[in-house]
DNA sequence: ATTAGCACTCCTCTTAGTTGAGTGCTAACA
DNA sequence: TGTTAGCACTCAACTAAGAGGAGTGCTAAT
């Protein structure tokens, strides 16, 4: 267990180090408001800490700099919250200002306000489309082989696919089909389309409309690889302005991890709420391992959830982002209630 | 005039320089098969050459560089096309595989290819939407205050956006003025929707249907900020390799340039066919002044244009980039030409 | 238990010297 | 007259050595 007077100095440290990112030395901490001990008494004490692996040198006569154990600790027993400026709160508000029904502008200006505000880059998962369920189901034929399904959700959202109709199909095949598909589908989640088009409408169907088979084929073939979520992304190239980002080799893997979908996603922690912190080794990416991810959630509407995750250095502002992230989730999960309805 | 052997060296260094990013000096050329004169001559040959603005120094005993000019010489005049290997037109071929009717999985695929085989960074404009014809118009309401209004273009394309409701307004009055609004906005292009709405369906409406007017403007206001043509990306890290993007700031000042939609839609020449190729500060933008430019457009369908761009340092591989694009241009073009249809 | 003092470490910055690629010029040559 | 060999010169890039300084660990005094 640590003493008082070890966690002051680790704090003091951590702090130190996070504002100016520089070894700190005995001397630096000796000169703080709230440290009375002279550095002799600081070193020894940095001694232990070190020993204890909080820690580190980058040379034996170097001034100390928190390990990721360091920053676990702290992260974990020392980050008394802390209020946000209202300048930060004001902008925060400002996101609503325009009063826009459209979830994609607003998430789409958050995650540019959080990079902006954190100077780290900052990740906006929409709302998870999989969950939304069908308002209304439509198909507008462009030729006489090609048609567009058109499926609008509770939410709002849009999602439409191209497919090939079978041939001899006429307009009237498609009247009752999409009648039929309306009476069947709406309120079914998008995700389970499928199975719901498969098991049931098909058998329906195929006592009404000739080649009701390949026409549910292609349809089931097209809402297949379903688009997740969208991604939002704020400040890209934030991470720039960070001295431990001097290095364009570290910068380029991390901006190739962004464009990969998949590994973004697997940033999130889905279905946890609260806050998330991983610092630096402890993400399960190694072009992370010099990186902090602090993730959480936000709600939209009753049950559908979005994710917010800020990627900075190990040597992140986590009070402050932390911070940042409980109102930003808070306001939007507020605003996305408050306008949705089902 | 340039003489036969300043033609043969000019392009012997920029081909030189091209391939080794290194300053070239006259041994080296010298030792290519298709130069026969001594060293001797061809540092005379390059100080004329330099008198003449077409090559560098970087300093008063380096080997030399092009300079734009000898760059652009070397573009205009120097550029016999050049066949590319038939493993490239293999890749290329590739995009079309799979058969597949969606245009923008093509050109998400294209982008990809193309940064892959150029090693630079590529940018693709889809169809420019606002050219589409509206083929369907519907909307669908979600709650007793908002619906969501849909457009489906000649092209498959589907436009769709949230409005309030006017109070009060029922489901029969929907029904009439989506009939009206089919009746007269069928066939009209997407950038002319507003104009055409103001005009001539207001004054329609108003004479059916109750709070016509503020739907109507909801709607206009809804249909105004269309999105633009869409835009791929491929390879947007690959100037991470060129050994001139070494430097951070350059890097990011590109990068940031790039998730910037309106200087991204600059770097385009709309509406002129064929390759266009811009050097360094030929470019609008002071972010490129280290990066070369090529652009070309294809055709979608009839009326439609996509376009490409490649971005790369002006040391840039012209030649192969050149005969890429040319390969590229046509097989869009045919593609899309070949499968839609109105 | 705390702290002042001091020797020691090692990074960082500066300076000087060396090397080598490449030039420009001159004079010889075909 | 055009071409080329030879040579002195330039300058970036690298290496080595030395000075300065921030910071440590240890010891002994308080």
């Amino acid at each position: 267990m640590l003493t008082i007077r070890q966690l002051q100095i680790l704090q003091a440290i951590v702090d130190d180090f996070i504002m100016f990112a520089q070894p700190v030395g005995s001397r630096q901490i000796s000169k703080k408001q709230e440290i009375t001990f002279s550095p002799a008494t600081i070193r020894n004490e940095m001694a232990d800490l070190e020993e204890l692996g909080f820690l580190e040198k980058t040379h034996t006569s170097s001034g100390r700099v928190p390990s990721e154990k360091g920053y676990r600790f702290y992260v974990d027993h020392l980050l008394n919250p802390q209020g946000i400026n209202s300048r930060d709160i004001q902008q925060i508000q400002s996101i609503f200002n325009d009063r826009l029904v459209e979830v994609e502008h607003i998430i789409r200006k958050s995650a540019n306000i959080l990079s902006e505000l954190t100077s780290y880059t900052s990740i906006l998962l929409g709302p998870d489309v999989q969950r939304h369920r069908v308002k209304r189901f439509s198909i507008v034929p462009l030729s006489s082989d090609t048609a567009v399904a058109i499926i609008v959700t509770n939410n709002g959202h849009v999602e439409n696919r191209m497919f090939s109709l079978p041939p001899n199909f006429t307009a009237s095949d498609l009247e009752k089909m999409v009648n039929v598909l309306n009476e069947r589908l709406v309120g079914v989640s998008l995700e389970d389309i499928h199975k719901k088009l498969e098991a049931e409408v098909l058998t329906v169907l195929q006592q009404h409309v000739r080649s009701a088979d390949d026409f549910i084929h292609a349809l089931v073939s097209a809402t297949m690889h379903n688009s997740e979520s969208k991604i939002f992304y704020g400040g890209k190239t934030n991470m720039f302005n960070q001295p431990e980002f001097h290095d364009l080799n570290k910068v380029r893997m991390i901006l190739d991890l962004m464009e990969t979908t998949s590994q973004v996603q697997s940033l999130f922690h889905p279905n946890e709420s609260g806050i998330h912190i991983r610092i630096g080794s402890e993400n399960k990416q190694l072009e992370m391992e010099n990186c902090s991810v602090i993730t959480t959630t936000y709600s939209i509407g009753e049950d559908q959830q979005g994710a917010i995750a800020i990627i900075g250095p190990t040597r992140m502002d986590y009070k402050r982002v932390v911070a940042l992230l409980d109102v930003m989730r808070m306001d939007l999960s507020q605003a996305f209630t408050k306008n949705r309805s089902d």
